[in-house]
DNA sequence: ATTATTTGACCGGC
DNA sequence: GCCGGTCAAATAAT
């Protein structure tokens, strides 16, 4: 508790000075022949930090406000998330579903508890085909065509779930009105090793993140044109807890990487208490979500703070520029090394089953679509 | 042999 | 009964 506040302190004033930073540094170099794409970039990295570290201000709000038991909060929705998703039947027959009164049960309470909707929306430059490499592996277990709609729906499921028991899923929507865009919504949260590598990298692989695999949905909107402007166009952020309407989290920020904090944003286990710990949860993520594969295979990946020193040091090219995204996105935004610490034992679920770490090459190179 | 995708069927909610 | 979500057998890929 102590330590998240002091660490969720260290991530704002990181933030700030590394805002301060970067801004010193583009106007050091305001002349330098950069391309205004990468000024665009800077700033933009300039933006998200002050985005950031008011957005742990405004958490740091409403959190104070819950804690004044005037309003229900994340604390409340941990209180309504006692189950454990890991005791569902791994392998659910037909037959299981619709005897196995236990899952049933669950199966409903989630569905009440889906009450709760992230949406998180970000249109950015990919330079990648599709939408994907969200960091997770994903198999496909569903196509359907939907009423009015010019593109099938996708469904994905973690490819961990029998496995793990990691109940995460996603569906991927092509826009009707622009091809180029999927719109994704997350539904659940990752409970695999592998959301939680994305969280407990580089030095500690064993660690694993909480297991709550609540009701929640996210919804990113990818984009393949190629245009770096786009990078960092504000996405929403919405949460809603309809059941109680309690929680309403309205902010807006500029950074790709925010679409990993938010599906990484609910670690509500009913355990633990959660107040700081969400917050630094999101933040765990975002310092060290590897969003882009390349990340996958770099199990010793030193997560630090030299991405910007790339734009700086040299030219940049295209193939740069996406590089920096992805690592800007998922480590730079605050790299500070000590943050590798977050993952102290309070964010363990101690019932996380802590069996498969092995991943094979085959299993990562998982693809969606 | 193992793992992933495809796709028609099934199911529950509305 | 329609529709969206999921299952699971068949098939493909590795």
């Amino acid at each position: 508790m102590e330590n998240a506040g002091r660490w969720e302190q260290n991530i704002l004033i990181n933030e700030l000075v590394q805002g301060m930073e970067v801004a010193r540094r583009l106007k050091a170099d305001l002349n330098a022949p950069y391309p205004a794409d990468t000024k665009d970039l800077l700033l933009q990295r300039i933006l998200s930090s002050y985005e950031k570290a008011l957005l742990i201000l405004r958490w740091n709000a409403s959190t104070s406000e819950s804690q004044n038991m005037t309003q229900a909060t994340a604390t409340a929705t941990a209180t309504l998330l006692p189950e454990s998703p890991i005791s569902i039947s791994a392998s659910p027959l037909r037959e299981d579903r619709d005897h196995n009164q236990e899952f049933k049960h669950d199966s409903k309470k989630r569905k009440t508890m889906d009450k709760w909707v992230d949406q998180v929306r970000v249109s950015f430059e990919s330079g990648l085909e599709g939408p994907h490499e969200d960091g997770y592996n994903w198999r496909k277990y569903g196509q359907k065509d939907i009423l009015g709609a010019k593109y099938p729906r996708s469904y994905y499921r973690c490819t961990f779930r029998n496995t793990q028991g990691c109940w995460a899923t996603k569906q991927v929507q092509r826009s009707d009105e622009d091809p180029t865009i999927f719109d994704i919504t997350y539904k659940g949260r990752h409970t695999c090793s592998q959301g939680n590598k994305a969280v407990a990298q580089p030095k500690s692989p064993d660690k694993h993140d909480k297991l709550q695999c609540h009701s929640n949905e996210i919804q990113h909107r990818h984009t393949s044109e190629e245009s770096l402007t786009t990078f960092g166009t504000i996405m929403t952020v919405k949460r809603d807890m309809v059941g109680n309407g309690e929680m309403e989290y309205p902010f807006t920020f500029p950074s790709t990487s925010f679409g990993s904090i938010a599906q990484e944003s609910h670690s509500l286990i009913p355990s633990a208490p959660e107040n700081d710990s969400f917050l630094s949860s999101h933040f765990q993520t975002h310092l060290l979500y590897p969003s882009m594969q390349e990340f996958k295979y770099l199990p010793s990946m030193p997560f630090q703070m030299n991405e910007l020193d790339g734009i700086y040091n040299r030219p940049l090219s295209e193939s740069d520029i996406t590089e920096i995204i992805s690592t800007n996105t998922s480590t730079t935004n605050s790299p500070v090394p000590e943050f590798n610490f977050s993952l102290d034992p309070v964010d363990i679920d101690p019932n996380f089953p802590m069996n498969s770490l092995d991943f094979s090459p085959r299993e990562l190179n998982n693809k969606n679509m």
